[in-house]
DNA sequence: CAGTAAGCGAGACGGTACGTCCAGTCTTGTT
DNA sequence: AACAAGACTGGACGTACCGTCTCGCTTACTG
């Protein structure tokens, strides 16, 4: 259990601890009252009380910042019990969606992904961050209805994974297209249409296929 | 049929109609040289051989003038007919997915949509240019299918309509997040996957509904 | 008595007489309300209710017309007879005094002879239009005086014409730098001390030259 | 003999010393090419190697940068010691139209004192920095001539001070009125009757006085 | 008394400068 | 060495005018 001691002794003043904490929520703060087009970072430093020399040590700018902020936004996603694989779909559809009304992502997630179209390092770090982390939850959910006997196991694991991706690009993508693009409200009715085509959809496919 | 002819008689010099289409050229241009942060109207008016205050003049900002050039591009969508739903379906998302592809899409697309989430003027145009524009090839679709017996009548036309909603948003929403979040490429073979899962579950929905 | 006719007979519609005189008051009550470097020609256009086009027309652009704007302002300068040299200079220099104190023909005047001094087209419209047209007050005061005996005669008449400039200059160059610079008020006070000095210098050289 | 040090210790980066005076020689420099109407704050920051920003910095605008330019100009004017009161007024206003003459001066100081008519500032600015800055000439002139006995001591203080005032309206306006207004040179002639006249003008004066 | 050529208003056009704002860097003295 | 403060370069912003142009309409002289 080594501590993440780093190898190169640091020697001069240590960076605050505080800061990058402060940062981060102030960044949220801003993208709500501002948005993301809105928001400077010389403002940002000044709500965190901080010098726009303190942020710039650690962030190389606007999009890397704005996505860490979020990221952390969707981390509190966690796949609920509720008994059959319907209602945990619906379960994590609906959190996923709450946090999607919060400005804070609205604007911030939609923004670094635009910048992510023409930056590879920033469109890998938005995956690392926040893709894949929260492919978890379709893992777990597909893990949990099989051992209830609602999904057969499968035989490739090639396969799987990329179910494993369609599954969270038509979710996120389904979502995300409803509350940003349409602007209509993913409400627990809508949730429950779209659960529905989506489970018959997979339960046909894995017969099917 | 009534001609065009404008009640109020213009006075004074009329404006160039060569410009307008030189503007949206250029800034299509911009964009895939430059991407939506680091495009400048400044530079889009030197492309399109136009002074910057004909460009105020037409549009109110870079949001409304990137979405009037993006939605041109959404326009080319047309719905083949290649006998069945199922390969219909796979032809207008690879269609989608072709358009994504193209640099001026990815990087214009998902910036405006970004901007809209703060900007309900904004959001409403990007509907009307973009999203109901596109509907009709769903509709469409499925009146296809239905005369061909793929997909039974349906009763209750508010209904019908959330139905059309709904596929829009999965079938948009996925091929969206696969090709610009998770950045991977929406291929035939990604394609035919994602169309039989939906498939099914529409067929499925619409059985049991 | 030839009147003005152009040689050349002019065919289609004549030039619309009011407007040059619409124009300058125009521009007079913007040199008012706004001074020289914020009137635009635009606002004296319609202001005069007038096209842009009229206005460009008939002047070359702001200069020429604010020179022409001013110089009417001078032209209600007279020589009045108050029976000594003394009083007539007084009663000229107030008069001056108070056409100075006017914004019209403060702000204007003095930034035409700014422009002046890098355009000299523009330089001698100002001469011509301005300053020798007002040089006629010092030759008729000079001859006033001669013929009441309060200055002697000249003998040589080039020296004549380099006394009524240096005269001028020495008039003119006081009262503006005094109100227009010094931006004190050419009052009676001042006025009565400066014709003094004025003229007892005047009489000593004519004596003594 | 208290030394300049700040009472607030200033924090953060202190202002360039060298940019204050290569901003003010641009400006100087682009006066002579361009002429104050042609100058822009742009061109002066390029030129001064500035970006524009430091240069709003410091001045508010054109008009504040001008005079500090040009008031510059005028410090280099001093009294020399020629034996008579009529030589050393000579050699000052000969002094004068050398300034005068330089593109520079012309151009930049008629147009700060046409701004001036509309801002009460920039005419307290003027009137600092240029006018009662160079009375000293007057006042020291005086005191030699007294000294010499070629003026008598005054007695009444107001008096004086308003006679410092008549002479420097008279000498500054009637060498302005020669050089910008007349357009003509104020030569070695020209200033020989000026000092001629204006010399008998005070004699006289004083002695009637 | 019809034809026609110039004048007119309106307002769009290509340009240029404005003064402001922000990004990202650098230079102080302090911790 | 990190930090707060704030000046620095550089570049885009959106606006305001300039002086020109292109319209359709009006007006007086001409043939």
């Amino acid at each position: 259990m080594q501590s993440r001691t780093p190898a190169t002794r640091a020697s001069g003043r240590p960076r605050s601890v505080e800061a990058d904490a402060a940062i981060l929520a102030a960044t949220r703060e801003a993208l709500v009252e501002l948005g993301w087009s809105k928001l400077t970072l010389g403002d940002v430093a000044t709500r965190a009380g901080v010098a726009k020399t303190t942020l710039y040590r650690r962030w190389a700018g606007k999009n890397e910042l704005v996505v860490d902020a979020v990221a952390e936004l969707f981390d509190e996603l966690a796949l609920p019990d509720r008994g059959t694989l319907a209602a945990d779909i619906e379960g994590v559809v609906l959190q996923f969606a709450a946090i999607l009304a919060r400005p804070e992502a609205r604007s911030g997630l939609m923004a670094v992904v635009a910048e992510g179209t023409r930056d590879e390092a920033l469109r890998e770090r938005i995956r690392e961050s926040i893709v894949t982390r929260q492919k978890r939850l379709v893992v777990e959910g597909r893990a949990r209805a099989q051992a209830r006997g609602e999904l057969p196991p499968e035989n490739d694991p090639v396969e799987a994974a990329r179910t494993v991706d369609l599954i969270f690009d038509v979710v996120a993508g389904a979502v995300v297209h409803r509350t940003l693009v349409s602007a209509e409200p993913a409400d627990e009715e809508w949730v429950r249409d779209f659960t529905r085509v989506l489970l018959l959809g997979l339960k046909g496919a894995s017969q099917a296929g």
